[in-house]
RNA sequence: GCCGCGGUGGUGGAAUGGUAGACACGAGGGACUUAAAAUCCCUUGAAGGAAACUUCGUGCGGGUUCGACUCCCGCCCGCGGCACCA
């Protein structure tokens, strides 16, 4: 009699023997092929590992535990993200350092992640916060300085009015100070941009060479928002001034007749001075100021004001009015639009303030809609292009036109802004600058790197929203490096996408000290061919690393232009009834309790039996018996392994569908379908008197990935002395997927009526035959004809009648 | 409003053109036990029927097909993202 199943026993054994093993660990070599398996590295909060971690890591471990077997040289890193407002937050609370925190919360995450037995490689650990770490992130900002694409400008910065402090956008909810739900507002400062717009082309072109679940890709697409259009520009009647407009849609440029500007569009000011409308339009502009993004957002009113001034159409020549409306976007575009019948927005300002409106198309009806971004149509009193059919050729050849005949030219023009890069926080790596007033903007010199944080004794901003490292005029004080005259550091951070814009490149080379990492190690490991990570990520994060790498590739410090080949993610894991996990709501699992009780190889198992891995799922404690119970049983089944088991047809087939199912699971990340395909293999193997070991074996190493720990000790109780963990994967046997005899359902008329088991062998004649004398087909055939009969082989006899 | 994902038993889900409900939870019944727990076995979409079996059934309405959860057209609902984008 075998010991019953003791998961504490057993994990614990196999987890201390891979550390000290160091089963885990990689080193490049040249005659194996690589595979780099990445999962976004965790932000170490003090509330410790969330339930949806062990989802999105066991996924990730199967699937390197499996290429493992398969003969890759597997690396497969962890790391934490540990800059960031919780842990800045809390120092403000209780006054200890941040970097204590971090620690601190760092050692419980390591101890939680181990605990569940993934494959790490846990030598190459890197931490953001950590000076060897953040010197690189320092020196990449700085290469991206020097070649122009870090830049300052004057940027509205989020104000909360009672806490006095400048927030993050991620600080505001529902347009409140999440801290304290005060009101929040726009103030303006100086703020380091990166110029991502740079690569917004390059970005949008390298979706194409990538395999990333839809989703991301679309989302990508939409956030970087290009379009095409062209740019027309109108004197203005008695001034100097001009004014340019983007139109997205050419087809619609005959129709329009006002032109509207953003309120804050810096001509504005010189447009209306000294006219009569100067004192309504400054009026209306400071009313614009006062609302907030939010309330702007929400508000569905147009509303504008008229400049007094009127613009001349280059198309006809006509006198087009010119306003101010409030839903004129100064960051789209050029800030100015023009304006006309066919957009119900337009339409909406036009009707209030009783503007003049004209179609240039003919409406079937007139509740239809002539939309400007359907695009259909013929076209009326449009010049030229009067009684042509409006086609995506047609829209080619206008815009040709105009730019040929000298009305407009080609702008391409994108959602995608450039990144605000400064944050007025302590907690984030110091952007390495000096301001010297005869010099400039100046590089703290390479050998100079890391500009490590100092310590502060409040970490709270100043009343002034700048960072407390403002308040540190020993540290802020320095010399320029390059005239050694008075300087000043600058003392805005970075954000929190800084560091996670490159740890997958560290990972290559974790300790060295002399570049971010090797040329050799990247050549090898890069890029990464499986990242897993969470849908909240597919846009901003994986956006800012591409732009990173991409920069990187172009200065030739990488080899590849794209940093992941592959981008899946996964759902999240709510609480029963649904709702997000928060600590507030009480609801929050802890693995470490879910461990404790069924053990870590159940609740891996567990997490990926519970539903298909992309979507969200709910936490069910009940879920987890099952998956309990199912170990259990394999537990129980090395009793019946026997060396005179006989071979068992059956049992053999069922083994070798289960290794192909398995194996193909993995693969597309069909988890929980591959866990019920082994839990119908262990009642197979249940039933037999006696189980071969050999097959026994296949069916551990196929559990292997899923349930490490349970797996290495029954591989070491049937006689093995190694790990499992680089035997080879099974392979299925084609033959063995064939039963000897096979159902075949028969349908009259598309309806199912009975079902047939026939030898495989069994030739379609034969087949036919018997279900058109089957006893309980032949009462459906009677007194009819029939008109075809339809065999799928293995599958169906269907058989039509009239 | 636009984009993406989803809607299947009491519950989580399976099946991407071929026997709807695999696997699991829960529930009911049984075996073992002095008893309980654990374990094992059986039943479990609905309605009708003694049974054989029949009818209905994958959010709603149409369509294609011998055959539709699956494909097409038009809707409804839920979740996520973006949103006055010219």
């Amino acid at each position: 009699m075998q010991t019953p199943y003791n998961p504490k026993d057993i994990e614990k054994k196999w987890q201390d023997h891979w550390k000290e093993q160091e089963t885990f660990l990689v080193k490049e070599d040249a005659q194996k092929e690589k595979f780099y398996g990445l999962v976004e590295f965790p932000y170490p909060s003090g509330a410790g590992l969330h339930v949806g971690h062990p989802r999105s890591c066991t996924a990730m471990d199967i699937i390197c535990r499996k290429r493992r077997m398969e003969g890759y040289n597997v690396l497969f890193p962890i790391g934490f993200d540990a800059f960031g407002l919780p842990t800045e937050n809390y120092a403000i609370k209780t006054g200890r350092p941040p970097a204590e925190v971090t620690k601190e919360n760092i050692a419980n995450f390591t101890r939680q992640l181990q605990l569940l037995g993934f494959s790490f490689d846990w030598s190459r650990a890197v931490d953001t916060t950590d000076t060897q770490y953040y010197k690189w992130t320092q020196w990449i900002f700085l290469q991206l300085f020097e070649r122009g694409l870090a830049y300052k400008k004057n940027k509205p910065i989020n104000w909360c009015l009672s806490c006095k402090i400048g927030l993050a956008n991620e600080e505001i909810v529902d347009g409140k100070c999440e801290r304290c739900g005060g009101e929040v507002e726009k103030r303006d400062k100086e703020q380091w941009m990166l110029a991502i717009t740079k690569y917004a082309d390059s970005l949008l072109e390298g979706l194409h060479e990538v395999d990333y679940i839809t989703r991301a890709k679309v989302q990508q697409e939409h956030w970087i928002g290009r379009k095409e259009g062209v740019v027309f520009t109108h004197a203005v009647k008695d001034s100097d001034i001009t004014l340019e407009t983007f139109s997205a849609y050419p087809a619609w440029l005959y129709a329009d007749t006002f032109i509207v500007m953003a309120p804050e569009h810096p001509d504005v000011e010189i447009l209306v001075a000294g006219g009569a409308h100067e004192q309504e339009v400054k009026k209306f502009i400071q009313e614009q100021r006062a609302i907030s993004d939010t309330e702007r957002r929400e508000m569905v009113e147009k509303s504008g004001v008229f400049t007094g001034r009127v613009a001349i159409d280059p198309l006809s020549g006509k006198e087009m009015p010119v306003w101010l409306a409030n839903f004129a976007l100064m960051d789209f575009g050029t800030g100015i639009i023009r304006c006309s019948a066919h957009d119900s927005r337009d339409v909406v300002f036009a009707q209030k303030y009783d503007i003049p409106l004209k179609e240039v198309v003919d409406r079937k009806d007139a509740n239809e809609s002539v939309d400007a971004h359907n695009n259909v149509g013929i076209l009326k009193d449009s010049g030229l292009f009067s009684g042509k059919e409006i086609t995506p050729e047609l829209i080619q050849e206008m815009s040709a036109w105009f730019v040929e005949q000298g009305f407009a030219k080609r702008h391409v023009s994108y959602r995608l802004h450039d990144w605000v890069f400064s944050r007025q926080r302590y907690w984030g790596e110091p952007i390495p600058l000096i301001h010297c007033a005869d010099c400039g903007w100046v590089p703290v010199p390479e050998d100079q790197l890391p500009v490590e944080l100092p310590h502060v004794e409040k970490y709270e901003p100043t009343d002034t929203g700048e960072s407390p490292l403002a308040a540190m005029s020993d540290w802020v004080n320095t010399t320029c490096p390059t005239c050694a005259g008075p300087a000043k550091r600058e003392t805005d951070t970075m954000p929190n996408w800084a560091g996670s814009s490159w740890y997958f490149l560290r990972y290559c080379d974790p300790n060295n000290n002399n570049e971010f990492a090797s040329k050799e190690s990247l050549n090898y490991w890069t890029p990464v061919d499986w990242y897993n990570g969470g849908m909240e990520h597919t846009v901003l994060h994986l956006l800012y690393s591409r732009f990173w790498h991409q920069f990187l590739f172009d200065i030739d410090l990488v080899p590849t232009k794209e940093p992941y080949k592959k981008r899946t993610s996964h759902g999240m894991i709510l609480a029963k009834g649904g709702e997000k996990m928060s600590k507030s709501k009480g609801n929050v699992v802890n693995p470490d309790d879910i461990i404790h009780e069924f053990g870590a190889d159940t609740l891996r198992t567990y997490t990926m039996f519970i539903g298909p891995f992309d979507q969200v799922a709910e936490w069910d404690t009940n879920g987890l018996i099952g998956v309990k119970r199912f170990l259990d049983r394999v537990w129980q089944l090395q009793e019946k392994i026997s060396d005179s088991a006989p071979e068992n047809p059956e049992a053999r087939n069922v083994l070798h569908k289960t290794i192909k199912k398995v194996s193909e699971d993995i693969e597309s990340m069909s988890f929980n379908t591959a866990v019920a395909k082994m839990m119908e293999l262990s009642h197979t193997f249940q039933k037999l008197e006696a189980i071969p070991q050999a097959y026994f074996e296949k069916f551990i190493l196929l559990l292997s990935p899923f349930a490490p720990h349970v797996a290495e000790e029954l591989w070491q109780n049937v006689g093995h002395s190694n790990t499992i963990t680089h035997e080879p994967w099974p392979t299925h046997n084609e033959k063995y997927l064939q039963e000897e005899e096979q159902t075949i359902a028969i349908q009259v008329n598309g309806k199912l009526r009975a079902t047939i088991t026939v030898s495989t062998n069994s030739s379609e004649e034969d087949i036919t035959m018997a279900a058109k004398t089957d006893t309980h087909i032949l009462p459906w055939l009677e007194g009819k004809t029939i008109k075809k009969v339809i065999y799928v082989p293995g599958k169906l006899v269907s058989i039509v009648t009239i």
